[in-house]
DNA sequence: AAAAAAACATACTACTTAGTAGGTTTTTTA
DNA sequence: TAAAAAACCTACTAAGTAGTATGTTTTTTT
């Protein structure tokens, strides 16, 4: 990432008549990278960030390190990089959710929902995303990595944040209960995330029915589980 | 803990006049595994399975590796033995939740909660045992050590059964609404197991405050967020 | 008190693995 | 088309780690 956009940079400071050529070509290592972002994500979902070699990506790849190191300096920032990629799959599943009209509950499904199909659609990427958060204490070594590391963490702060004020406007309008809002934040998005232990795609899987699962998911939290006694 | 039950059958089949002799040597040893087991789920919860060396563990426990392997085989049987008494530590709370008189909604609403403040309690534990969710694939090379896997795995299906059961019933007593019942048990679960990446006990923590945050945990599981439009 | 066993520590081995150095092939640029 | 750069591969190094073999001390048994 960081390469890419100091590239795109540089280009674009030498101002030359060559515009598209390269952005082309900026987008052509674009794309290697991800083929090696895909076959980290796969290797670090199945056995874990620690538990999996280098070797086993470059395998997975039907290749050899040198491919990898070519375009990563470590397997941190390789991890890095399938990290960023699964936040950015939550972010934009989100975005649209958040530009919602409609009251606060009904923000807050439509959120909930989102969320939900994304953590089942990009089950792989947000298995890794999770194992971040336990890696908390990074050996995140050279500084440019340790900022790294804190955009992260901030990213998925910021990404809890707008369920907590989507949670208060709730309240706010009257359509929620007054709930602990950081409190049931984390149970909600810990309910749905917690998929990535048991959730395994089938085959016949579409988005229509991950569509369903997100709804019988999504609705014991919205509604509760307890009978409304009229 | 297969050591210990071979150590007690073998002395039992001698049968000696000499009863509580044996069970208090066995138990000093319990006592030391204990030690080792506390070390290793600290180590592990902070640094994950694999990161985490057995001279990790010895280094907590102001020793050297000679003495877990005098208790233990392998770093394998380590981690089984936590994980073990990580699930004993919640059934042994869910147990009197189990047998709460009441209404499905009511017997539903005990099990949360007495689940919610066991993950808090030990939640050092707890999330080694999240751990050995992922290591699913692991790498259990002796007949014995899969057979113990499957125990683990086993025992953790048990405990999710409890749940479904409470759940379907409280919906044939019409206490609790018709939600999907497998889905809505994963949920409820995953809400209140994802504790184990964002909470951290605070010095002052008592049993009281984890009571009071375990009710903030389950009050919107059970009763939704949606306000009810009366 | 002598013998036996338990509870360790020390020092080592065999193996894995992240990262590197240097070479080769392919693609792009001039 | 020649040169330069990008995209790899091969072979290696240095460091860490699970597990073992062996010795030593402490405890328990007889």
């Amino acid at each position: 990432m960081c390469d890419v956009e100091k590239t795109v940079t540089d280009k674009a400071q030498n101002a030359d008549a060559l515009a598209p050529e390269p952005i082309k070509k900026v987008r052509k290592r674009e794309l290697k990278k991800e083929e090696i972002i895909s076959s980290a994500a796969s290797c670090f979902m199945e056995r874990g960030y620690h538990a999996t070699s280098i070797d086993d990506v470059a395998r997975r790849l039907g290749s050899t390190k040198g491919r990898i190191y070519h375009y990563y300096a470590s397997k941190t920032d390789l991890f890095f990089d399938v990290h960023r990629v699964g936040m950015t799959y939550l972010f934009d599943a989100l975005r649209p959710a958040l530009s919602t009209k409609g009251d606060g509950a009904t923000v807050l499904r439509v959120m909930l929902m989102a969320h939900a199909q994304a953590m089942l659609e990009y089950h792989t990427f947000e298995n890794v995303v999770a194992q971040g958060v336990q890696l908390h204490r990074f050996e995140a070594t050279t500084p440019d990595q340790r900022e790294t590391l804190r955009e992260l963490i901030s990213s998925r702060d910021t990404f809890e944040k707008h369920f907590k004020e989507a949670i208060a406007a709730g309240i706010k309008d009257g359509t929620l209960r007054k709930v602990d809002v950081s409190v049931t934040a984390k149970v909600l998005l810990g309910g749905l995330q917690w998929s990535i232990f048991w959730y395994r795609p089938r085959d016949n899987d579409t988005a229509a029915t991950r569509k369903r699962l997100a709804g019988k998911m999504v609705d014991p939290l919205m509604e509760g589980v307890v009978a409304t006694r009229a």
